[in-house]
DNA sequence: CATGAAAAAGAAGCGC
DNA sequence: GCGCTTCTTTTTCATG
């Protein structure tokens, strides 16, 4: 038995290290992603400049995305069927 | 001057392969995003098998981030404060 | 049972007046809401003619809104804190 | 000549509770706002609770603004065209 | 699955 | 009046 009394299994100290280790790496992680929003801002502002309509890419984006989506959707309900008649895709 | 509306000031096929272009480095840029987020929920698995709640990893997360919206909103009144006066509008 | 699909479990005609009756209440409330914010614009055009900065005071709104949502979020920290000790997560 | 230099036009203390007045009487219309909004989320969740789709209740609460908005420029453009031939409709 | 928070899209207001 | 930014709303995603 330590002289201190320990909340829960973790000891106070070691605890609050780890506790900040990983708000810190969330916190780096995040400043990750705003620093590709923003990329992904400047791309829309490029495209903007050079005369396209901003909002017609990003609705291109849009539908490529769910049609990436479909076809993978396609992929698994195909291998889905394979198994099931036993017959090996690949 | 052709019938059909063209799409900004490019012509068709140039257009075609510019918009092509942007469309791509979106979505490579919104993949490394996915990557990210990704890596984030990693981390909070990591912290949740060392026994740590992911909650209150998250409030702190957030908290922080109010705290430094919060000092970043300070400094950009006290720059619209000096704009104010300089304008002599207090 | 009718080849038309129903809107929920309700019969065409009921269902008709009561969706009438929700969309309204919500018109209604929506019309409320335009005009506070008519009412805000109002005051922040008296703040103008009064010669102030509307720019700073909206500053100020914003911050005071920060502030009062960090204490909120602190608050839920603790009561986050608090179920994670009597959960044993440390 | 006051004894304290003035910065522009109102003096100091009078502007600090001027702008407070401001800060305030925004803070109460946009708290009212909130109210209102959450009235409406409340509406929304009772058509929910009665069986309805909300997101299609939402759509046509849309939709009726925009007719209402559309009536309104028709309103508007009819008025003008009377004006042009100095005809009054009233 | 349903709730609540975060991101994206869309609309509005503002200054130039 | 137009473009740019800010605010609202919608949609999406994660957690319980």
């Amino acid at each position: 038995m330590t002289k201190k009394a320990e909340i829960g299994h973790n000891s106070d100290t070691a605890s609050a290290s780890k506790i900040k280790s990983f708000v810190e790496r969330v916190e780096k992680m995040e400043s990750e992603k705003r620093d590709i929003s923003q990329d992904i801002k400047e791309i829309y502002a490029e495209a903007k400049g050079t005369g396209f309509d901003v909002k017609t890419i990003k609705k291109l984006v849009k539908l490529r995305a769910i049609e990436t989506e479909k076809r993978r959707e396609e992929q698994a309900l195909l291998e889905t069927y394979a198994a099931a008649i036993q017959m090996d895709l690949f």
